[in-house]
DNA sequence: AGTGAAATGACCATAAT
DNA sequence: ATTATGGTCATTTCACT
């Protein structure tokens, strides 16, 4: 690893205005960005750049329908892990990571230790992921399914 | 509501490559994307276009870092509902939506009824949240909030 | 290919410290 | 005065026809 991120920018409201256009609609050209803001696209485009330099801004995704994809089925799984040396921790989170089932995975206080979220195509495919490739990864204590029914608020980001 | 999306649009391997190219940079150039692909920007274009006209591309976002928002305290309450009628599940959820706090919240099968991601600046924050804002709310039967410690795997978009 | 727009960078103006 | 930040313009690059 090279680049140690500053992190001496304050944010100002011009900036925020920035971050939430872009989180809105993250193709938007800076001409149209500056426009929005009610700026010139010269410092507007300064202002982005450094946005990005200082790692404020980590990238820029198009969103995907999931079902267009044929994925068919959103899970959470609630995983406990069994007590074991860190050797064996490391080990099960880079298999976790692997799977392309696995869209994100985050350690959690409480009564879970890991969030996982899963995708897959329907239910059957799901089962089989869960049980043929999840469950037998040594260092699972315990795991359970949720499934999303419904999105009643979708991810729009941040409130900047 | 006007516009009813139509769904013909079987992906074939190139609309692939487009999605993920589009999902690790969703600021690619059209001439850039066309020659991550290996195609010709007119083409490319083309069904660049169609893939966000179909809905299958639903929109762009900037990533954004949130501790730099301010935002140090990223957590999912689970929620479990008071068996009411309809009308007061409705007004609960309208509720919940309109929270800043409330990045999002999706309807589930298993233990909770609602699985909603919230983020605050600190524990102090979210307590406060949690507990004036949140349990206050009718129609809540049980909530129980785990804090992230970790992103093992981040987000990075759907298989494609 | 060619047209028009957008990004980029040099330079100046201005305001706050 | 100096730093930070916005505006203007000229040039290059790029997108779309």
């Amino acid at each position: 690893m090279t680049g140690t991120s500053k992190a001496p920018s304050r944010l100002d409201e011009t900036d925020r205005r920035i971050l939430r256009a872009l989180q809105r609609n993250g193709r938007l050209t800076n001409a149209a960005l500056a426009e929005e803001i009610g700026m010139a696209p010269s410092p507007c485009l300064r202002r982005l750049k450094a946005l990005e330099e200082d790692g404020v801004i980590s990238g820029y995704r198009a969103l995907i329908d999931r079902r267009q994809l044929g994925h068919g089925v959103e899970a959470y799984a609630f995983v406990k892990l069994a007590q074991s040396d860190p050797d064996w921790r490391t080990r099960l989170i880079e298999k976790l990571k692997a799977f392309d089932e696995v869209i994100s995975c985050q350690a959690m206080t409480g009564e879970c230790d890991l969030l996982v979220h899963i995708v897959a195509d329907d239910i059957e495919a799901y089962g089989e992921f869960a049980m043929q490739r999840l469950l037998t990864l040594p260092g699972i204590a315990d795991m359970r399914s949720s499934f999303v029914l419904a999105t009643i608020k979708p991810d729009r980001g941040w409130p900047v």
